[in-house]
DNA sequence: AATATTTTTTAGATTAGTCTAAAAATAAAT
DNA sequence: ATTTATTTTTAGACTAATCTAAAAAATATT
């Protein structure tokens, strides 16, 4: 598998969870940063070797072993996110990058290895869950911040969006994973939520809450 | 730069200590596992950039520039193998293929802080010396187990060739860095070595005794 | 239902890195 | 000093992944 099959792999395996029914040309091509057209071709070859669904003009979808192929690279990519952080002292907004190279390094024993090294972690430095090595998926139940009602105290548990602008601003409020927030008032008319966090009161718009995981 | 200019500096890095006058065409194609028609296209892109000094039929060198770019991928390497070592429990005869793959991985913070994590090691785990961020070398002096007399007691420092095969040899024979080893003697006719190590006695071949660096 | 717009695909070209086969230069041997 | 052998380079072709421009299909709009 080449790097650019796994790039798109791992591109398909996140977009079909936005649209289940069928990932488009065009949405493929604006996460890669290609043509709609280099898409195309590499529709038809991943389809050649059985890892998507692809009819013309009718949008593509993980078969099983393209599945598994993509939650391989998604595991490789967090297990080396986990271990940026963790270990060599890196922030949670400076390692996406990285991790983009690391997770086409092939060696099975190595990705292994290293999860056994990180100690079998279940969630990488924004949340997200990590893989095993069977491919399998940790349970997950966490809400959206801005689905949280008034007075509820809960815990940052990951973020939707991780992006670096966003990471930023969160380091800039000194909210993290583990952050306690506890939600004091909702504004009706704009739906911008005042929040407690770290003994301060802070107030957040729509476009935070909504992309703050939290338990 | 690419991963495959990479390779070729790399080599070219390797090959000049053997025949410092100039490196041959058909030297590295043969460590790149290439045609020398293919190496000729290159050595004209690396000349092109400024890397090596290339004039038809002569055979290469590199420059300043072109040395210290092929020392930082040697020590991205070396370093990756010290922790796939130390860190992640691989043997030394399992390393150098991964680290081929990592040594392209481009962050200078990552390599770093890599370095940092793994305490600023000066020898890899097949005894070759790690360039440090500068490209400096660090001092060596070891000499070839073929050059030690009779009666002396010495310690394993490295490996000359560092392939599978050999070091799965001196596994067998548990001998690794640190090992030490007495020269008892030595066979005129064939330059055998008798040698004792971990407390039991050992006859090795010229070809062994001049790939073992000791100290 | 016909027309306009958007999306997707095709056709043909480009680039990096490689290849084969043949030509040119260098080195070795008579 | 020729001839022979080896090494290196050139010329032209191939593959993977991309691109542009144009054609075709699907979707949206009147």
């Amino acid at each position: 598998m080449t790097t650019s099959e796994e790039n798109y792999l791992k591109v398909i395996y996140h977009l079909s969870h936005l649209s289940p029914k069928g990932v488009n040309t065009n949405a493929i091509a604006a996460m890669i940063e290609t043509k709609a057209s280099s898409v195309t071709d590499m529709l038809k070859k991943l389809s050649e070797k059985d890892w998507i669904n692809y009819q013309k003009y009718q949008g593509v979808s993980l078969t099983d072993k393209g599945k598994l192929n993509a939650k391989i690279i998604v595991r490789k990519h967090r297990l080396w996110e986990v271990f940026l952080v963790e270990k060599l002292g890196f922030s949670w907004d400076e390692v996406h990058e990285i991790a983009e190279e690391l997770e086409h390094i092939k060696s099975e024993k190595l990705i292994n290895q290293l999860d056994h090294f990180l100690n079998f972690p279940s969630f990488d430095p924004h949340g997200d869950p990590i893989p095993n090595a069977k491919g399998e998926l940790p349970n997950i139940n966490k809400q959206l911040l801005s689905e949280i009602e008034v007075g509820k105290t809960i815990t940052c548990v990951g973020v939707k969006d991780s992006s670096v602008d966003f990471l930023q601003y969160l380091n800039k409020q000194h909210i993290s994973l583990g952050t306690k927030i506890k939600i004091l008032d909702i504004e009706f008319f704009d739906r911008t939520i005042k929040i407690e966090v770290n003994n301060a009161v802070l107030v957040i718009s729509d476009k935070i809450a909504n992309n703050l995981y939290v338990k």
